[in-house]
This record gives structure tokens, sequence and C-alpha cells, in this order.
DNA sequence: CTGGCGTTCGTAGCGCTACG
DNA sequence: CGTAGCGCTACGAACGCCAG
């Protein structure tokens, strides 16, 4: 096939080797749908749009009426019945739905206009890991960040970014000491609040074995309330670039933000409301935001309000 | 003795307040 | 909203205690 881009997202996604040519037609057409929307999914809609041209060229498929027909009966397909496909999160198969909706005209007789459908978020998240190489944050952690100190963020970061960097899932302290680097007590302190919020996972070792406690990300939280996405890349700038790098109480703002804004985009909110939200004084809101303008996270900007008072508003 | 975890203490960064 | 100064809190290194 001569589209490289195109065998390298086929790559990435799917887990198990697959050769194009054999592959099931359902398939095919689901990954070529989703490679046209990778830009969409990256943004973080969940609608992709796309038309028939499009998947014929990226598949190698002649215009005829058979071969539109079949590409329109998988979209049905995926649509009425459940696409089995594996280990997207854990060592699992799936059986979804993918594709939750579907939008056309309907005097496309000719299947030349555009279509769009709407894809199960399950398959969304795992396509930001796998392929953008996003890090998912659950919402649930930033609910409780007002609860949360400084150091505590800045761990459960340190150990998200370590999960996809390295691959492991387990750690002893010793471990997480060196990459996060900060001393035992700090250690502690911090992950006492991660584990009573559901967020980290202590696994009990064995004195008498010489087996050492370990802990892990916990990825069955209680209530799902979605992901907000980061790049590996910004998280590892945050952390540890020499030049970028970010304090503590600069991670707990910029990340809040990354949080309000979904991930990308414009905030509007008084310091004071963020600052009740995080738990820091508003002035100090101020403050950490300017100086992550200053070091090229966010821009932050001055506007006069409705009232005629100066107000900020941050962007992603 | 070893590993887990708490305590101590000097210091860096933060909260509070007042003012422009 | 932004800045400045003062007092305080939370940080990390070193040390100490104690269960296994």
């Amino acid at each position: 096939m001569a589209n490289t881009n195109f065998e390298n997202f086929l790559e990435q996604i799917w887990d198990k080797k697959i050769d194009l040519s054999e592959a099931d037609f359902n398939l095919k057409t689901l990954t070529a749908i989703l490679y046209l929307g990778r830009y969409q999914i990256n943004r973080g809609d969940d609608r992709i749009t796309f038309n028939f041209h499009q998947i014929r060229e990226l598949l190698n498929l002649d215009d005829s009426v058979p071969i539109n027909q079949q590409i329109k009966k998988a979209i049905f397909q995926l649509y009425f019945k459940p696409f089995k496909y594996y280990k997207l999160i854990g060592n699992c198969s799936w059986y979804l739905r993918v594709i939750r909706g579907i939008m056309k005209s309907s005097d496309d007789t000719e299947f030349k206009k555009e279509w769009a459908v709407i894809i199960d978020s399950v398959l969304l998240e795992h396509i930001l890991q796998s392929y953008f190489k996003k890090i998912l944050i659950p919402n649930q952690f930033f609910l409780n960040y007002h609860l949360l100190s400084d150091e505590a963020i800045k761990l459960y970061f340190s150990m998200k970014l370590q999960e996809q960097l390295a691959g492991n899932k387990e750690w002893r302290i010793d471990e997480i000491m060196e990459f996060a680097s900060i001393c035992k007590s700090t250690f502690y302190r911090s992950i006492k609040y991660l584990i009573q919020f559901d967020l980290v996972k202590k696994h009990a070792g064995n004195r008498r074995r010489y087996e050492k406690a370990t802990y892990s990300i916990n990825k069955n939280h209680t209530a799902n309330k979605g992901y907000t996405p980061f790049s590996a890349s910004v998280i590892n700038n945050m952390l540890y670039n020499t030049t970028k790098k970010l304090k503590n109480g600069e991670i707990k703002l910029y990340s809040y933000l990354c949080y309000l804004a979904g991930g990308i985009g414009e905030i509007r909110k008084s310091p004071a409301e963020i600052g009740l939200l995080i738990g820091k004084e508003p002035n100090l809101i101020s403050k950490l935001a300017d100086i992550l303008h200053e070091k090229d996270y966010i821009i932050k900007e001055t506007y006069i309000g409705e009232d005629n008072q100066s107000c900020c508003r941050y962007i992603i």
C-alpha cells in the first residue's frame, strides 16, 4: 500500500498484526474512517466527517455501485452490531457498537456527499493513547483539586507519565522516589491522599519474604466522569525539562486550566473562582498565571469586562 | 538487622493584607 | 487586576523509632 501514514496508523491502533489486504471489510472501513478523522479526534471531537471518495482512495477501491454499497453496509453494520477488538484496556476483549450515530443526506444516492459518524468514547480514548500518545487523566482527579496538595498532584502526573513511557504499571517506593525526584517523607505525605481519593492503589508486601510494598495507578474508578487528554511531551516538559520545568503550584494551576478547557482552548474565570476550586489565594492564581505565561504554557490576556473591570482570560 | 514511616529543622515559596 | 512586605507553612535531608 502506498500510504505509509495510513499503514502506521493501522499498526498503532490495533494490537494484533493486521494485513490490510486480508482484513475484514468492516475493520478496513472503520480504520479508514478513524484515519480520516484523526485530527478531529485529536481535538476532542467524537464526530468524524468524511466522504466515500476518501475511503475508496485510502483502501484502493474502485468507484463502483457495488463497492459504495459495501462501504455503506459496513458503516451500518458497525452501527447496529457489536464489533470485537482486543486489549483496549488491560487484557480484555471489548465488544462495542463503535459507531454511535450516523448523519447523511437523504438524497445522497450516488455517494458523493459528506457523511458524519459519532464514534464510541472507549475507542476514542484508545486512539488518543495509542496513536497520539496522549496521557488521559480522569476528571475525577480534578474534582478533588482543592483537597489535594501541590506535591500530590505532581506525584500523580509523574506516575502517569512513567506508566506511558516505561510501560510498567507497578513501582516500589524507591523507584517512585527516583522518577518523581522527591524524598521519602514527601512521598508518604502525598501518596496517602492519592490512595484516599481512589487514584492510586497500594499493594502491601511481605516483610518476612522481603517483598516491598508496590503502588500502581488505579484504573477502576468508582465514578467515571470522563478524561482530559494531556500530551506526554507536555507533561514531560513541565516535570523534567530544565528550562521549562514547572514548580508544584504552577503544575496544579496549569493542569487545572487544561481540565477546564478540556485539553485546549480558552478559559474565562476569575482568579477568585479558580482559587476556590484548587485551594489557592486569588492573588497567587494571578502570580502563577504570569509565570505560566512567561514559560509559554498559556497566554494570559487582560480585557475590559462588562462592568468596566479589568479581567483575565487564559488560553492553553 | 532491615524496611517502613514518623519527626525535626533550616529554607523556599505561599497566604494575607494594604494600596495603586 | 497587579505589586510589595511580613510572617508562616510546607518542602526535603537527615535522623530516630519500631515491627517483623
